[in-house]
DNA sequence: AAATTAATTAAACATTTGTTTGATTTTAAT
DNA sequence: ATTAAAATCAAACAAATGTTTAATTAATTT
């Protein structure tokens, strides 16, 4: 499926209001008056609300390029620089679409459009499909360690990042950083989340710190 | 505030509804009939939704004993052991209390109710705090290293174990853990866990694996 | 230029929302 | 037993909700 301007513009309110307010908590006239739309646009468009998250999921999910696949096939990386660039990927991903980050969180705590959390756990197994594949190659080349719980290694990289950046402003006030520009700071705190995960994934693969 | 039993019943509800639909997906004729209650009640106990809301957070934070506090003053634990206990503290807490602590990640999401969001960061502020001087005595011991970025390790222990709990169906299926018991597959995953967490929080401290 | 399709609109629609009312029952105190 | 307070209820309230309608305007095609 592919959207015009007009319906670009009311799914990118649709998520910003989704993000600050959850889909509960924002209405269609919400939607239609910051998007600068008749309220009657998000039903001829997308037919109802609940589409229009679906829509949303779509343009964000379905545009997802897995650079991932092509990684693991490449022959001239070594296994644990592979896996820091999935940290890498990840952590960009995260952050270029904050906002549908947390419309995603919202929509898996409340497990409510089932059709959404299909789509979400068809992600998720994929990638640990990917990503086990990975690590078995390490294992076979005999730089990663016998026993590893793919899982729970996913979910500390997923948790810490998720938590970090929803509490980043927080962060930033608790290391007094609330002087320097936004983006320096984006990037220092970038550049520490990721070595931070890089060090515990190295001692999960490898036993070495 | 103390609460009465039919005070109580409305708020067990009402958690277990907030958690499975959020806040704004739960209306307050479904708290009441599922509390077996007139819709009535809840304003006339609470006042409005939204105070229901403030009262199930004095009700579940308001009891939260200080463990954390005694414990760092013991001086018959070393810091690593004293970490450790943190660990498995945390999660207990979040174990026990998994419907609420679903409700506390959607609130801190949708940054809505300020109040309730003041409060989460003041808690929050006064963990980090004390695990910072528990660290600080570390360090003076020689057993931790110098730099070392509390709020982050903090934010792997959180996010692992939020999540974890969140995705812990999940976990299950893929490690094909679906014909144990329930009560049995609690206790493994929370060990596993508790081990896993132990075990980066290590390599923070101290460099070693 | 005429005809046809697509886009846009204000208004109306039926529900659902949180909350209040006023009466009635239950409980507790005198 | 009488009184006062607390608890419970069905009903009503206005406001907000998602969605539809029917008319109008804009764009495209013929």
């Amino acid at each position: 499926m592919d959207f015009n301007d007009k319906q670009i513009q009311i799914i990118d309110t649709a998520e910003r209001l989704f993000a600050e307010r959850g889909f509960d908590g924002t209405s269609v006239r919400d939607i239609a008056d910051e998007a600068g739309v008749n309220v009657a646009m998000i039903s001829y468009y997308f037919g109802s609300k609940e589409k229009l998250m679906e829509a949303l999921f779509e343009l964000r999910v379905g545009t997802v390029k897995l650079r991932v696949e092509a990684l693991i096939k490449d022959e001239s990386l070594t296994p644990i620089e592979k896996v820091n660039m999935l940290i890498d990927e990840h952590i960009d991903r995260i952050m270029q679409k904050q906002c549908f980050h947390k419309v995603m969180v919202g929509v898996l705590v409340t497990n409510k459009n089932p059709a959404i959390l299909k789509a979400a756990n068809k992600v998720k197994l994929r990638n640990a499909a990917v990503v086990s594949e990975l690590i078995k190659d390490g294992q076979k080349k005999g730089v990663f360690k016998k026993k590893i719980d793919v899982l729970l290694m996913l979910n500390t990289m997923v948790g810490t990042v998720s938590q970090s950046f929803m509490s980043q402003d927080y962060y930033r006030e608790f290391n007094n950083q609330l002087d320097i520009p936004d983006e320096e700071f984006q990037l220092i705190f970038k550049r520490r989340l990721s070595i931070h995960i890089k060090t515990l994934f190295k001692v999960i693969l490898t036993n070495e710190a």
